[in-house]
DNA sequence: GCGAACCTACCGGGCGGTCGGTAGACTACT
DNA sequence: AGTAGTCTACCGACCGCCCGGTAGGTTCGC
């Protein structure tokens, strides 16, 4: 049934047989919902009316408020796999490898933020079993960063870098688009996607001059030990 | 009310006078479940009972849920202007100037993220003045990093970004790691903080053989433009 | 006349919050 | 020394509300 409304967002964008439509429409704007106000701050009433609907009515199309959030953290990550890392695992330069991960993530978010972003945030809403199956593929993904990172390193490009550390580094730079990120504001979408990535892409590669650079002494604390 | 309710919050570590205690008892105690579950998830009985009272008694020391949440994110916000953002004040040179935000901003998620984590995450959870003044908060912050990004730019050392951009993009990474750092894992809180110091700083210094990172074109994706 | 697509009406339960009380420490007066 | 009064720090019971979810229709196109 997970593949059935996962089959029913992803058709959100094309002209479908009605029933589709509806539940596509639905996953659209519960999303958008939770986005806006948090999973356990939007009650099924929300949805139901943001849809023309009754609450009773729209259990017809779901099958409660926690399959709902599964389905669409499921879609999120089914979009994540199919726009982001199936693409950038076709590339072999780890440095072109990294651009792409990063620019295909950061547009994705610039398009449509509802999804990805709930993905990240309301995972304590979920089951325990659903939420394992997402953490997994989460885990999965940062792997796959820290990795291209870790062939960075081999190619000399990256010295001195925590692999795991500058993987989830990235992200959170990325992730956090969705949180200022206005559709109509200064910067349209291209330029915020390429400005991002050329942040990222100038973190992790490596500047010997720099290297002292976050040297907590200098900020008046002590330091302990910093790796390398 | 919110002055007594931060002052109690702040006594948080020092012996005082039992009222005072039993406060910043409930503070912290909320804090850190609000951070666990969410806003929304949490039940004034799940905090009363974390501190070994009934809800009722609760109520002697608290005014409200909605309250409570503001006080714990005015603490927050002043723990970020009294650890970051005064003692980067008085730091005159930009770039050992952001070094002090990052790494300070960075080694106060390590040491206890609760507070700075909710600040951001549960905004939506707060009375609209309330969250009005938080949100001015942290908006002079992002204006703080702007500004040092900016006097960067000044004086050459970083070129074509946009320092509202730069500054959106640190904070992410740097609010980040209080979703994967674990103070029992393979880095402690000091290496965390000097690697993600290090790639902040990166991120932002200029590298000129690096001009065409993140072009969009090499992603396969059609670019509109990139700003300079 | 039959199934898909809805609705009205309702349920049990947990929520934030309040009320009236009270044990016990401490004070004040005799 | 005894006792009446007072105040702090709590508790049990309760309130109204809204929640997620359901039972049992009704409408309507085929």
């Amino acid at each position: 049934m997970t593949a059935l409304d996962n089959a029913a967002l992803r058709a959100a964008t094309g002209a479908a047989d009605g029933e589709q439509d509806r539940r596509a429409e639905i996953y659209r704007s519960a999303a958008r919902i939770f986005h806006r106000k948090g999973y356990h701050a939007t009650s099924i009433n929300d949805i139901a009316a943001a849809v023309g609907l009754t609450k009773a009515g729209l259990y017809y199309y779901i099958k409660g408020k926690q399959d709902l959030l599964f389905a669409i953290m499921g879609f999120a990550m089914d979009q994540l796999d199919e726009q982001v890392i199936e693409p950038a695992r076709r590339v072999e330069d780890p440095q072109t490898r990294l651009e792409t991960i990063v620019a295909r993530h950061a547009r994705l978010i610039t398009q449509d933020s509802s999804a990805l972003t709930i993905l990240v945030n309301e995972l304590e809403g979920l089951l325990p079993d659903d939420r394992a199956d997402i953490i997994g593929r989460q885990r999965d993904y940062v792997d796959f960063i820290a990795d291209t990172l870790a062939a960075l390193r081999d190619e000399g490009k990256v010295l001195g870098l925590d692999p795991t550390v500058g993987a989830f580094s990235l992200v959170g730079m990325i992730l956090w688009i969705s949180r200022w990120y206005r559709a109509d504001g200064r910067l349209n979408g291209d330029e915020v996607v390429a400005e991002v990535t050329r942040m990222a892409i100038s973190a992790v590669l490596n500047r010997s001059e720099d290297s002292n650079a976050g040297n907590p002494a200098r900020t008046g604390q002590p330091a302990k030990e910093t790796r390398e």
